[in-house]
DNA sequence: GGCCATTTGTTTAAAGTTCAAGGAGGGTCC
DNA sequence: GGACCCTCCTTGAACTTTAAACAAATGGCC
């Protein structure tokens, strides 16, 4: 049955519409999404814990600055580029700073400005610790799914991302917030 | 170029093996994996403290009581069931007992033994958050994934999640624990 | 029954994350 | 210059998660 004939142009007010429920079998999916990214994520967690005494956004975060150009990143863009917030991150390089891994650098240009700095010792870390983590994504994900699984999971992977970039001036709920 | 002669069976010791590297394009996958991960996440944990007062996985404990028999379940089987620890659950569980959500009750059978018990407030508050996490999971993955990519991914991830199921006598590494 | 390993669930403290607030610099407009 | 708003990053408190230790109960096993 429809809306009665006095609801509006429709699709503007709240969301009072019928619930869009998923299907048994769209279900079922979500739920092997959200199992295998749980499972996932703790087991990389704990490798990466037990291995390298670091949680793995940490090590995402070590990896952001080994790949920049002089290992180099101001606080905003390392946030955004491991999809962070800045509070978060503040308190992650200050922890690493501590572990003697990151250190600070003010930025000339703007007096406001931080640089997270990778240091020797982290770059060190990494490359320790580089292989078993490879190694254990490896099982875990790419030695259990064919080529085209593979690409398939990036494809898709991308497009959800996409849809929940920051600026999401898209087809999201802007009203009702 | 191989191992040298004098390398043992191989697959045996610990793994100073070659670290299998991931290629360029593994690479761009795993990074829009761990991406779209985080980001969706984020959005559905910031979308249900908004709407329902509690993180992602507290909902999830909720949804899984509701469907169990008498609306209870003993507190291990909820954890395995979440796939978070029992450590983690006592904590949830704690939390959502005090909102009078749930409530424990103590089993019957096993002196040990605790279940967590939906209760009708609970029940409530899941009818009323319910519509509004489909509708958010809903714009993030489905909306934007073909069909065939919903059965890909579900497939994906079902293989994930089983290669790090609990009793993980699979091909990992029990030796090097 | 008594012993012992295992299972169940909780607890404690430390670590990590979130949220809201805030200090300080930069930029613009007058 | 000064008012004003925005951006950059940090902070502290509240909350969640983790890891390790623990008490109580169970289930063999002799």
């Amino acid at each position: 049955m429809k809306a009665p004939a006095s609801a509006p142009a429709q699709g503007s007010a709240a969301e009072p519409q019928e619930p869009r429920w998923l299907t048994h079998e769209e279900q079922r999916v979500w739920r092997s999404f959200m199992e295998g990214v749980t499972l996932l994520d703790d087991h990389l967690d704990r490798q990466l814990q037990r291995d390298a005494g670091m949680p793995h956004v940490y090590y995402g975060l070590l990896v952001k600055l080994a790949e920049a150009p002089r290992r180099r990143l101001r606080m905003t863009e390392l946030a955004m580029l491991a999809k962070i917030t800045r509070s978060r991150l503040s308190h992650a390089v200050a922890r690493l700073e501590k572990n003697g891994w990151v250190h600070r650098e003010d930025c000339p240009d703007d007096k406001r400005g931080q640089f997270a700095v990778l240091t020797d010792e982290g770059l060190q870390v990494l490359r320790q610790t580089a292989p078993g983590h490879v190694e254990a994504v490896r099982q875990a994900v790419f030695d259990r799914l064919s080529p085209e699984q593979q690409k398939s999971l990036g494809e898709i992977m991308r497009i959800v991302a996409e849809g929940l970039q920051p600026t999401e001036a898209g087809a999201d709920l802007p009203w009702l917030r």
